[in-house]
DNA sequence: CTGTTAGCGCTTTCAA
DNA sequence: TTGAAAGCGCTAACAG
């Protein structure tokens, strides 16, 4: 693989030359500089990353920390983040630590360290310690989907979109109204909770009382099986609100399992407006995805561009209420 | 940031003696490591993974190519990669190049040449240029999902997939079976080709024709279309093969839609078992995905410890028909 | 078992 | 506009 000193050999120009050439840098004769980069051409070279890292103490690179890879909503936002990064030139470091022994590993060494030039948290609620730790590394972080003081973050406001949801329901006449919430918050998930409690307020201000809450884990078989075991209640709900679309949509699965018609006898509204929600004629609180993860590539990239450190901003992006067949006034 | 040479000053032995003390190489008398393990510990110490790189050659990461990170079987890889590649002390470089701008970006800049140890190339297709490129960057190179003469690839047979599916459906007795196919092949994708022609030899062994191709995009939606359009034809199926589970559970709904019950007037065969396939009691044919991704990576990562090239290695990962609800005889 | 000493390939002053 | 030269922080012989 050819380095620099043979670029500039065979272009017959210094060492600094073939680089500030190669990296577009002003103060470059424009002959000089097509020259160079032919020369660099035909001999098929490009830059040592590690060397050009150790000498100019960039990296080129941002560092997304997610807990899974999978699942929809992490795959979109780390994809929305990506395009950015990409665009400006960056490549994408990633991370997925969900268990709690990678992610006491990953804290305990930070293999990050001196590998990225940001980094971006999704979804991941850290702890007081774990952003001390995250800011030793002395690079900008960007937080998607729970937010620090003192960090930047994007995300949506969570306890809206479940108000929303959930007044919704109550406007249509529904009394009796359960939840299919996440999971037991294994990672510390701020997100359960936060549309747990808007739920709860917006019923209580209407003098009603939730008719039950069944841990759904956030995915399909979960919503199914909680929604059965709402269907066999002493006084099932005549509506659900689950907090994403696809626990929703194993509800609905559950429902057509016992011969009910959603947004017949029982109402479901989901959380996400995943592609699958239009297809299934799902009523849901749409948040955007992609964005949250470009909006938050976008505010470190212009972190690192930044002289000093501008002071944290939150950006929360909107949702809004995607009026679909599976809600509808409770029968009388 | 504290560097080798404090450590060793503060410690009082050689940056050569703590490189190898924090490496674990043997040749350090056990109090020296501890000593120096200490003093690290004290100083926060991490190594520069770019002067570290610089100096060995080495850069402890893997790269990662695939088409989108979004959607369920690319995620899926990604995730069983990531998990062996983390095990063995790699980190992940993510580079996703779908549309055909960044694809021709990545091969003709090749970002990771000297950033990886290893690349795996997931589901995308490259063609013999692309694979010069690749090699060029003389480091071991992982295929998954579509394979190139000479190198290293995991992946199902998916004429075996597509032939047990075309089988399964003759076998109950259809005689009008239709296929929702994937696209049309924007990125090269090779595995609807192999589909087809196991499905269309099928039909052909038991002196049948297809009642009809829709292309379904891979996507729910898409899916739908195609069954909708399919139930319009003149000659309707009785049964239909989606090359996908996604695809497959758009045709459900549109079944459904239909007022058609699936697995009574028309059957429904899917490819993959999506965790909702089992939900949906959707018949499918299953593969193995995150496998595909450990397996791949142990490929390459056993290639960057081995000495020399060994020859290339295909693993083929079994199929299985998963017999649910949405498959039945024809009605008489 | 430990220390010395070349580099690894680039970027970045500082001079010219 | 260009060149010379000093590192960046580490690893890997080689010596001892």
């Amino acid at each position: 693989m050819a380095t620099i000193d043979d670029v500039a050999r065979r272009a017959g120009v210094s060492t600094a030359t073939v680089s500030r050439a190669l990296r577009g840098l002003p103060n470059v004769a424009e002959p000089t500089r097509e020259h160079v980069r032919r020369v660099a051409a035909e001999l098929n070279f490009a830059v040592s990353r590690s060397a050009s890292s150790l000498a100019s103490g960039r990296t080129d690179t941002v560092a997304i920390v997610v807990p899974h890879v999978t699942g929809w909503f992490f795959a979109k936002v780390i994809s929305g983040a990506e395009a950015v990064l990409r665009a400006a030139g960056y490549d994408v470091l990633l991370y997925s630590i969900g268990d709690t022994e990678s992610r006491e590993r990953f804290f305990a060494r930070l293999p990050l360290r001196g590998r990225a030039d940001a980094v971006l948290v999704l979804a991941l609620p850290v702890t007081e310690a774990e952003v001390g730790l995250l800011e030793g590394l002395g690079v900008p972080i960007g937080l998607v989907g729970h937010d620090v003081a003192g960090l930047h973050s994007v995300g949506i406001d969570d306890a809206a979109g479940a108000r929303v949801a959930t007044r919704h329901l109550v406007n249509l006449g529904h009394k009796r109204i359960a939840l299919i919430s996440g999971d037991g918050d294994p990672l510390g998930f701020t997100v359960p909770g936060m549309r747990r409690a808007a739920f709860q307020e917006v019923l209580r201000a209407n003098g009603l009382r939730d008719a039950g809450e069944v841990v759904g884990d956030f995915t399909y078989a979960g919503g199914e099986r909680a929604m059965t075991e709402l269907l066999a209640r002493e006084d099932p709900p005549t509506a659900v609100f689950a907090m994403s679309d696809e626990m929703a949509v194993g509800a609905l699965k559950a429902l057509r399992r016992h011969r009910i018609d959603p947004g017949g006898a029982v109402s479901v509204i989901g959380f996400d407006d995943h592609e699958m929600a239009e297809v299934l004629d799902l009523t849901t609180v749409a948040q955007p995805v992609a964005e949250q993860g470009s909006t938050a590539a976008s505010l470190v990239l212009r972190q690192i561009g930044g002289q000093r450190a501008t002071e944290p901003e939150r950006v929360v992006l909107p949702v809004r209420l995607v009026v679909r067949g599976t809600t509808a006034p409770p029968r009388s």
